[in-house]
RNA sequence: GCCGCGGUGGCGGAAUUGGUAGACGCACAGGACUCAAAAUCCUGCGAUGGCAACAUCAUGAGAGUUCGAGUCUCUCCCGCGGCACCA
């Protein structure tokens, strides 16, 4: 018998797939739907393919197949993301044109995803860097610049020294550049932006409807950063210029004690006149604007700022006059560029007044939702807080009363005081202390509850209903104890967090404990003048409305969206299609002149500006208008241009008039499956739908959502845990696998290891599992083979196997529709293991020693079928010699029959108070009085229940069966 | 700090609506075959006690709900990923 030789059959059936692609179902047409199964399309590197690479395409591969041979259309392309900084590096560090680089790079990556054996169509392959894609891309350029969607203007830019060249914000978070983590400075230049942030609110309400994982979502709305908050102004002392603030806790306008503004903030400028140290500040604001994010980020705990002398500002809720400063911890792109400061509510206001001395004035109280004791069938209680603070020592006590029907306080108040004021001064009688502050509306009756720290040891008391002299100690509480027969609980220290959580009191505790701090959640208003007593909450409705009536504010909604910068002075990318005319300025390329190809008579090494400048290929051009004197726009298109539309072109990849037909467009998209790296959760797509927001909005298109179901594969960690590096060695090469093991040993280990989405490590024993696995597959179905040849009418018994193939067929079908390849592949392995499996019958066997054969040929190719998408050349193979001659790919997907996924006989579990105890053969219809007799006879359960009174029987149908006693 | 995800044997990981914890695979141990080894096949494999039947404990920790919790609720601890002076 012939052994398992993956070598020479999977290049064998390499070979025939890439004459006949039809072998793989590509090109047929069914009336049944299309699916489009997309990939992220590489970088073709020069190193070549990753385990990574081969996790996710070897599970959208699989995908492809299954349902290519459900009979539905696949489109399942692949292509390059070419153009960019690190094929640029790679050609500058090898002195070779990039285009070369590439080609070759490109050459190794299809090779090896050949030797991979996936079933791509080839038809449709892209690159990026091609003419007759990036003329598209240029096409996409304008198509913004004509509706206002692209535009030029000097900014601030993020620059790498080292790359010579502009970062996206994205591309330098942290003030690092992404690629040679070299620090980031600030430089002015003209650039070129999309205006993403005209698509804000589409992009964030957009997320809602798709089937991506949680976490992108999350990280996309994160970066769109939403903020639903009041803009207002406030008049300057002695001038008419007026400072516009932004907050979102419009609430704690009375705590303000001070306002600030950003350095870049115009309003300095304005002011020069009247500011009395603007020396001072002009010399700050210097020193700011030379600082790079990096300095104004990290350094976050040493906030600075100067008073701006001569300023005041009117809080135009109380009047009150204010100072401004100046700090960079304000930024001036955000908002207005300004803040009203109120440290006793913002961690960064508190730590800057605590710095520079300045007052801090409370005005949220905290305060608790809902009684977590309280009994679930009778009202919701709520819990009002006090925070006592002890005169002796600065420490805070913390009392919480609750609404009770112990005892009753009279409601109602004098002179219009509210409830709350109400049971404060009775609760204040009652005690006769005279710091309460109430945090909360209560209810008709109140009592208080309270801890507070045993004299000399590390134990807190528990009280309710106690209040006492702070200076009385355990003598006192005792006696009261016993005089109202309230309750005090004595608590360990170690226990008291958890005894707070379950008051939800760890602020209240924070600030008992640590005693001062900002308190930045919603509270109650205190000492807000008319707003007090309110929550933030509806205080922040009132205030609002208040300043729209006054005509100094409206509430307002702010992303931290930024414009996304395009520009880029390097040479290896899409060329921006803008002539610049003596005469008539910025003037777009016609379209009939595009593509504007790269000119190859230039040094493409980076020297600061772009290498295009010095092209004179590139730079001969008239004017389109005017035919005069002209230069082109010298910068390229940043990558994540080009790649955010190529799953259009996919659809159409030859077309000469348009990206993309409407017919193409329409038939395939939008993508169904979309599978790529969790690197991409924000920039990449958030781009991709933002050009698709913007096709749909120029009605080009009739959806707005390019990706209706995302997943991203987990990073294959090496064997020791961290990522594979070249500079730790611990990478593994899927070729050198593949030489020892086989494709198709690789795609179904890769696949078994675990989860598609979860990272996992890579353990060089593994494979030998699954090279095994398909080792038997081989003898198995090669014994088979010899049988049936033999004796064609021969009958094994396995039939009664029946029942598990149909399970295995459900399993494996609903395994693969829920990208969980890892349960579909030992649910193969356990239909295989029960096949082979040494038994009485097989001794008598004459047909293979100890292996079992389904009587139907059918069924013996069902298990070929199911394999097929997983290991496509061990399938193929096997599927010739059992004497086909069309592929297996060109067969239909086995339907299970549900009649026999049942089992006749179960294991009937029989548990005592939950615990198992016994099974029991029986019948999977058995009735509950049946399952109920054999419980109750079972020796096993008798022995446990002994003489107790059985109390309830618990029947799981078809499962499991519970005795109470 | 905030947001998201996770924590199960020596390892990777299984476990429908809460219903037999540890499927499948690796590693390991014993056995068969062999002069021997490799390969292959068979058996065992969470911990503790016991010759055994079996019992007890066990899904990061602590509580709670339930006849029954890996799964639900609350809190804490740890790990990973993202964001981070966005007012």
């Amino acid at each position: 018998m012939e052994k398992y030789n993956p070598q020479k059959i999977e290049k064998k059936w390499q070979k025939k797939w890439e004459e006949k692609p039809s072998f793989h179902g590509i090109g047929e047409k069914s009336n049944k739907g299309k699916f489009y199964c997309l990939d992220m399309f590489p970088y073709p590197s020069g190193d070549g393919l990753h385990m990574g690479h081969v996790e996710s395409y070897t599970a959208t591969d699989i995908i492809s197949r299954y349902f290519r041979m459900k009979g539905l259309n696949v489109l399942h392309p692949q292509g390059w993301d070419a153009f960019g900084l690190p094929a640029e590096n790679y050609a500058i560090k090898t002195k070779t044109h990039p285009s070369i680089t590439t080609k070759k790079a490109i050459g190794t990556f299809k090779r090896q995803m050949d030797g991979m054996g996936f079933s791509y169509d080839w038809s449709s392959e892209l690159n990026s860097s091609d003419p007759e894609y990036y003329r598209w891309t240029q096409w996409f350029f304008l198509l913004l610049y004509k509706n206002g969607l692209a535009y030029k203007k000097k900014a601030k830019v993020n620059w790498c020294p080292k790359c010579q060249t502009v970062l996206a914000n994205e591309q330098a978070e942290g003030g690092i550049c992404e690629r040679c983590e070299t620090e980031v400075i600030q430089r002015d230049l003209e650039q070129w932006f999309f205006k993403i942030t005209d698509f804000a609110e589409d992009l964030l309400s957009g997320l809602d409807n798709l089937d991506w994982p949680g976490s992108t979502i999350a990280a996309q709305k994160n970066w769109i950063g939403k903020s639903e908050g009041t803009e207002f102004e406030m008049e300057i002392k002695d001038s008419d210029e007026k400072i516009k603030v932004y907050t979102t806790r419009i609430d704690t306008v009375f705590g303000m004690t001070y306002a600030v503004v950003a350095p870049e903030n115009p309003i300095i400028e304005k002011l020069k006149d009247k500011i009395k140290n603007y020396e001072k500040i002009e010399k700050y604001i210097t020193n700011a604007r030379r600082k790079t994010e990096l300095e104004r980020t990290a350094l976050q705990k040493d906030k600075t700022g100067v008073e701006i002398q001569g300023i005041k500002v009117i809080n135009p809720f109380t009047n009150e006059e204010i100072p401004v400063f100046v700090a960079d911890y304000v930024l001036g792109h955000y908002g207005t560029g300004a803040v009203m400061a109120v440290p006793a509510h913002d961690e960064r206001d508190f730590e800057f007044a605590k710095k520079y001395d300045l007052p801090i004035k409370e005005v949220i109280a905290p305060y608790l939702k809902d009684d977590p004791n309280a009994d679930k069938d009778t009202e919701k209680r709520n819990v009002a807080t006090a925070i006592v603070k002890n005169p002796k020592d600065n420490t805070y006590l913390c009392l919480n009363w609750k609404t009770t029907n112990w005892k009753s306080f009279p409601t109602g108040g004098i002179d219009g005081e509210s409830l709350a004021e109400a049971a404060k001064r009775e609760v204040e009688e009652e005690t006769g202390y005279k710091n309460l502050k109430f945090i909360k509306q209560i209810g008709n009756s109140v009592y208080a509850e309270f801890y507070r720290p045993h004299k000399d040891s590390n134990v807190f008391a528990h009280f309710k209903y106690l209040l006492f002299e702070l200076e009385n100690d355990e003598e006192a509480i005792v006696k009261e104890k016993e005089k109202n027969q309230h309750e005090a609980v004595w608590i360990k220290e170690k226990d008291v967090d958890s005894f707070i959580n379950v008051w939800n009191q760890k602020l209240i505790w924070k600030k008992y404990k640590e005693g001062n701090f900002a308190y930045c959640d919603d509270g109650i208003l205190i000492d807000s003048q008319g707003y007090s007593g309110l929550t933030s909450e509806k205080a922040r409705e009132k205030m609002t409305k208040w300043l729209e009536k006054e005509k100094i504010g409206k509430k307002k909604i702010n992303y931290k969206l930024r414009d996304w910068l395009v520009s880029r002075q390097r040479y290896w990318g899409a060329p921006i299609p803008i002539i610049y005319c003596e005469n008539c300025g910025e003037v777009p390329v016609p379209e009939k002149d595009l593509p504007i190809e790269l000119p190859d008579d230039v040094d493409f090494r980076p020297t600061g500006e772009s290498p295009l400048i010095y092209s004179k290929k590139f730079q001969d051009v008239r004017c389109p208008k005017c035919g005069g004197k002209s230069r082109r726009e010298s910068d390229t298109m940043d990558t994540f241009v080009c790649s955010s539309w190529y799953y259009f072109r996919y659809t159409d990849p030859k077309n000469k008039k348009e990206f993309a037909s409407k017919e193409q467009i329409k038939k395939w998209l939008p993508v169904n499956l979309y599978l790529g790296g969790a690197e991409h959760t924000v920039l990449h797509l958030l781009y991709a739908r933002f050009f698709t927001k913007v096709l749909n909005k120029l009605g080009h298109i009739d959806f707005n959502e390019p990706f209706l179901k995302l997943r991203h594969q987990g990073i294959i960690l090496a064997s020791d845990g961290n990522k594979m590096s070249k500079s730790k060695g611990n990478v593994v090469n899927p070729d050198e696998v593949v030489k020892e093991f086989g494709a198709d040993s690789l795609r179904l280990f890769e696949m078994f290891m675990g989860p598609l989405e979860d990272a996992k490590p890579w353990n060089s024993q593994g494979i030998i599992g699954t090279k095994r696995f398909l080792d038997k597959i081989w003898d198995y179905f090669s014994i088979y083979k010899e049988e049936i040849t033999n004796n064609p009418n021969i009958t094994s018994g396995g039939d009664r196997y029946v029942a598990l193939l149909n399970k295995t067929i459900k399993k494996v079908k609903e395994d693969i529709e829920n990208f969980r390849f890892n349960t579909a592949i030992s649910q193969i392995m356990i239909l295989l293991n029960n096949l082979r499996k040494f038994n009485e019958d097989s001794e008598k066997n004459e047909l293979g020693g100890n292996y079992t054969f389904f009587d139907k040929k059918e069924d013996m190719e069902k298990i070929l079928i199911l394999l097929s998408p997983f290991a496509p050349h061990i399938a193929e193979e096997l599927w010739e010699k059992l004497g086909h001659n069309e592929s297996i790919f060109k067969e239909k997907w086995p339907e299970y029959d549900p009649a026999l996924v049942k089992d006749e006989e179960i294991e009937l579990v029989i548990q005592v108070n939950g615990k198992l105890r016994d099974r029991i053969e029986v019948s999977s219809d058995i009735s509950e009085a049946e399952a109920k007799k054999i419980a109750t006879e079972s020796e096993k359960v008798k022995n446990f229940i002994g003489d107790k009174k059985i109390k309830k029987i618990i029947f799981v149908k078809g499962k499991l069966i519970n005795v109470v006693i």
